[in-house]
DNA sequence: TATGAATGAGAGTTCATTCAT
DNA sequence: CATGAATGAACTCTCATTCAT
């Protein structure tokens, strides 16, 4: 009645500890891309199958969905916030609307209230979209168009996340210029920040 | 005293054509709350139980999730639709921002692909979403901002669909005045078109 | 990404409304089987399966574990209750004795905390409890042996539960018999209340 | 320059056949403290952890679950062969009441089936058993009320586990004294025997 | 025609056990 | 010999969809 594995199972090698690293990289880039293409709420035994790793794996990594997001997402900011070292904010706006091109999983942070029902803010959504904005903020001219109201820097984001849609990130990216253009922002390549 | 088909029996009570209306208008009132508070997602079951029906009903008169989604849809893009007939184009967009505001769902007609990662724009979705541009253009004067590029008018309603976050209607409305500030668009009040 | 039945699968039949109170005890059967062979953490399925139901219709009718073996219980502790009222403390103890003999489960009520560990004790075995400890004081002679320290009574079947071990209800009997007549307790027939 | 075997890099130091004993124990006391606290089916990764030992380490001192327990129980046992050679009768059951209080699974042992529903009896509990009733037996006199019936003695003891509950080791202690009462047998004072 | 129970696939999670290092 | 990561089966629970009544 209790937990079983079957007994003489041809058990696949386990890899050893050089693989756990490995493996984490590989659960990351997979929920990358699966986050990218269905969402922050995708099977979390297809980002394991993915990765090429049992779901056992997953659970030793990332205790939880939560997680697994904010280890993908972490990586994402800690670009952008690298960005705001390197460039103006137009340069950052680019890197900014990249990974908005690039990720649906990003978008929902920056709305920080999945967009399909907001039952509940995550805690790691709203703690991550706070340090993009101060990103974004080191680099804001007083007189520049999103200065004069509080909350319209983050509002335009909002905006040009909401534009950017299509199945391709040409598509995308065509619209999120547009957005930019409409809201008279200056904004510079789009492109990720790892030059 | 002979077995008998007991013509009055406890039966479900069928309700005849009359109710068959009834219910339809049930589901979709009890659909559209039940959207509003949980998203696209939601469990038909609690649908049905809202509307007072058994889920069979719900499945005869749709016979899936789109088909649902659709006719719930559909009333707003009517209502949008009327609008179009009875004000100018501040007032149309004050409506069509009024649904964005209401309506989570509605939000990802526009989008028409849901920020969540719904993977293929369900049919339907693109098809209500047309109706909307429709309307809206007819209102459009030719050296209106959003009226240069031929995209930018969706653009523009996704732009505000993407500011449109919080947990209270009157949250979300002050978003999407300071997004359509942002565009420099005029809008009229942000209301239903049932006047 | 979302659940999928398989689409055209073949679906075996419902059974109807009148399925449902008998699957509801079928499901309490054998739940009491496998709660005698298994003990209270029997998997869920196991007991699914011996219904000869799909797992679902549990979750239907009792929406947890506690619930299904409330359910189960609840049916033990009627008995006993019921006895209460035909018989004298002699015969009540019997009937008690019976369901210690017959169900590992109504053991664990009556120790009220697993003994494998005793996490939490579950809120509805200490109330269950509390109805057999009722129930006995109700036919308890001032004079008995048993009630002269308030905590002697429920120890005391307790004691009688630690002895009932062995492969059949024949030797777990005689084992109750023995413990009965070395706390020099008169016991009846040892037998379910239904006569 | 060469790649070597790099004789002193960090491997995890095998510590030699030193640790192999060391490791041993601290299995073992680990072991009895997750035991205590969980009962026997707590997890081996808890034990390992606590053991601060990996989970191979487990596996090549004990290739069983069973073997593990038996090893914890094996240590008790041989406390209570050990008092059966300083102490009286009612000395000796002080002593077996003592690990009966102190450990869920010593009680299981003597249970010798998990009244949770161990559907089999380990072999190992039988033996384990069979040596409490050896060491109370040498002690018993033939006069004694436990001595009149063969089966009577380990009767008892079961009973006495059966009576053990409660959250605290003072609450099952005072339910040990009770039940030893209620059994008229003369028990000398609660405590192991390591004096 | 309506009801609501049943089905069963699949998501999430936990652990016993193995094995590369 | 020790480490601790990986495996994967088993368990719980949820829900879309069907169908007897």
């Amino acid at each position: 009645m209790t937990q079983q594995p079957m007994p003489d199972a041809r058990r696949p090698a386990s890899g050893g500890p050089k693989a756990a690293a490995r493996n984490r990289a590989a659960l990351i880039a997979a929920a990358r891309e699966i986050y990218a293409e269905h969402g922050l709420k995708a099977p979390l035994s297809a980002i394991a199958r993915r990765a090429g790793v049992g779901q056992g794996v997953l659970y030793r990594h990332f205790p939880d969905r939560a997680a697994l997001a904010a280890a993908v997402l972490e990586e994402n900011v800690r670009q952008i916030e690298k960005a705001a070292q390197d460039t103006d904010l137009a340069g950052l706006l680019g890197v900014v609307t990249w990974h908005l091109t690039e990720s649906a999983a990003f978008i929902s942070v920056l709305h920080a209230d999945g967009t399909d029902g907001g039952s509940a803010v995550p805690e790691y959504a709203v703690a991550l979209s706070r340090r993009v904005e101060r990103a974004l903020r080191t680099l804001l001219p007083q007189d520049h168009p999103l200065a004069s109201e509080p909350d319209d820097l983050m509002i335009a984001v909002g905006m040009v996340s909401g534009a950017v849609t299509g199945p391709t990130r040409e598509h995308r990216e065509r619209r999120a210029r547009a957005a930019w253009r409409l809201l008279g922002v200056e904004v510079g390549p789009i492109r990720p920040s790892e030059i």
